[in-house]
DNA sequence: CTGGTGCTGTTACGAGATAACATCACATGA
DNA sequence: TCATGTGATGTTATCTCGTAACAGCACCAG
């Protein structure tokens, strides 16, 4: 969110169809893949594409209940972890918050550009993970995961 | 740390007069540079390079008394935050830890390649972020500042 | 010796995340 | 149909991580 300025042109909320149409998509993704798209899941899922930007995983839990109730850290939790594991969200170490994949791709290896004005997040792709995984195999090592994210100011906030 | 295997051979502790050598050569830097290496920022920096690995803040909070008193939180994060700014620590966002800065360049920009079997991490420089810029550019974000962590398996734990 | 600036000490608290255990839902095979 | 195993959820409690706020001190410049 903004810390001074207020511009937040990019990315933001999408009309309330596209996320209609996310929620359906990864449901049938999931069910295919023999997953279980359960109430929880869904609705973190739901709350993630309507913010269109990375949230903390404790204002999840305040809005998780469509009457306002909060819910327990552990549900949120659980579900970002499968949300996670399933490609269709991403944690943002840096500024421990969460974000819909906004990737076609399924296999993600993402990377985020954050504008430390607005909030802002675009998931960036492929290349850069290249150059990394070429200087992990020189030095011996074997990659299972990257964390990318550079902070900076977004176009509309410069 | 280790959490099954203890391999263990990379980068590991240095020898003791390889970390007064470090510490005498920060604490000049910083004076040549208008800065005060005070008691606290210098016995910080002495733990992170004793550890040679990523160290919690906890843990340095634990150990940071000579006499085995632990420290007031934030005696320790202000002393961690100087360090990141001055490019002699990093901070590891994805596993919310802290190392000494190993890179000769002043002007960092580093990436990790860190070990989930032993904890061991490599930095590694420039050409990563490279890329990432160049992804920023195309997208029309002005970046200030990155984190770049992969995480595996080193090459003693393969 | 006076004021400003930056560092330290201390208390308290807010935010982020998980352990542990009981219970429930549901598919599968006997 | 019922037994059973697996995975999801509910709940409590706790742990870890990090910072706000304010008082006091150190040191340099004028």
């Amino acid at each position: 969110m903004g810390d001074g300025c207020e511009h937040h042109l990019s990315d933001g909320p999408p009309a309330a169809g596209d996320v209609a149409r996310a929620l359906q998509d990864a449901s049938r993704r999931l069910t295919a893949d023999g997953e279980r798209m359960t109430s929880a899941r869904l609705r973190v899922l739901e709350l993630l594409l309507v913010a269109g930007e990375p949230v903390k995983a404790y204002d999840l839990i305040a809005c998780f209940g469509e009457d306002g109730q909060p819910a327990k850290p552990p549900t949120v939790y659980r579900a970002l972890e499968f949300l996670e594991r399933k490609g269709l969200a991403h944690r943002i170490a840096s500024i421990s918050a969460y974000v819909a994949c906004t990737s076609v791709s399924i296999d993600h290896a993402a990377a985020f550009l954050i504008c430390d004005c607005c909030g802002a997040t675009a998931e960036v792709c492929a290349p850069v993970a290249d150059d990394l995984g070429r200087a992990a195999e020189a030095a011996g090592y074997a990659i299972k995961r990257t964390t990318i994210e550079a902070h900076g100011r977004c176009p509309a906030c410069r």
